[in-house]
DNA sequence: TTGACAGTTGAACAACTATTCAACTATAAT
DNA sequence: ATTATAGTTGAATAGTTGTTCAACTGTCAA
């Protein structure tokens, strides 16, 4: 058993396996920020109903009963979290899914919540 | 088109597929609070390493750099949420996760971020 | 060219939340 | 009994963030 050097206060129990799973721990921030865009209940809800059909701004707005402002600041932080995509139509600007793997981790999301 | 009565300050540009996607929409809160669960960094690598090997608090303050208190309170949540289980052995608290659906949802976030 | 509407944007605010800190319980060992 | 360590807990703090508000751009129609 070593001290631990840095901020944590206790000493190291089983060193083996803490070894072990930081060899494993994938470094990749991006998969966190990936679960943080989910994380908000409004962008939740505009990639299920994304997932069910292409949207306007406006609809997503009536749909979730929110002001288009509030629509699009969240769709901007989907966007550049390349979850969602769009194409313009005069002045209408319609936004869809960019991939289809939201669509599987939603499913896998109710099974869990379902397995009560 | 009509006008919408409450927050929403525009018209309804395409009221079949609103009316479409609201029906198909699960009221279901706690699919939010689900992934409101999992978009915290602390949280989400908390699950990752549990899902490599059960492991106690000090393990984990070890391996991720913060205090036991830190970790604690986040395990807190994470029991609420009923993802992890724990059992004590002596002092020592162990936790491991209580299913497996978290697995598949870190597997189909890398794909995710991998296709790029 | 003027008005109306879809959508975007930046700043400000309010609400939320992760971490810290200190005090506490419980178990084990000397 | 006393000391040490694992872990928990509640309150406070500080950082983050979702929404609002107002101003703006771009497109269409009269």
């Amino acid at each position: 058993m070593t001290k631990n050097e840095a901020i944590c206060d206790c000493e190291v129990i089983h060193q083996d396996i803490v070894e072990k799973v930081k060899k494993n721990m994938p470094d990749e921030s991006e998969l966190y920020d990936f679960f943080k865009v989910l994380g908000d209940s409004t962008r939740a809800k505009i990639l299920w109903a994304l997932d069910e059909s292409e949207m306007c701004v406006c609809d997503l707005a009536v749909l979730l009963n929110m002001t288009k402002s509030a629509i699009s600041h969240q769709l901007r932080l989907l966007k550049q979290a390349n979850l969602v995509k769009y194409r313009k139509e005069g002045k209408v600007v319609y936004y869809s899914l960019s991939d289809d793997h939201i669509k599987s981790i939603f499913e896998t999301g109710l099974e869990h919540i379902r397995e009560k």
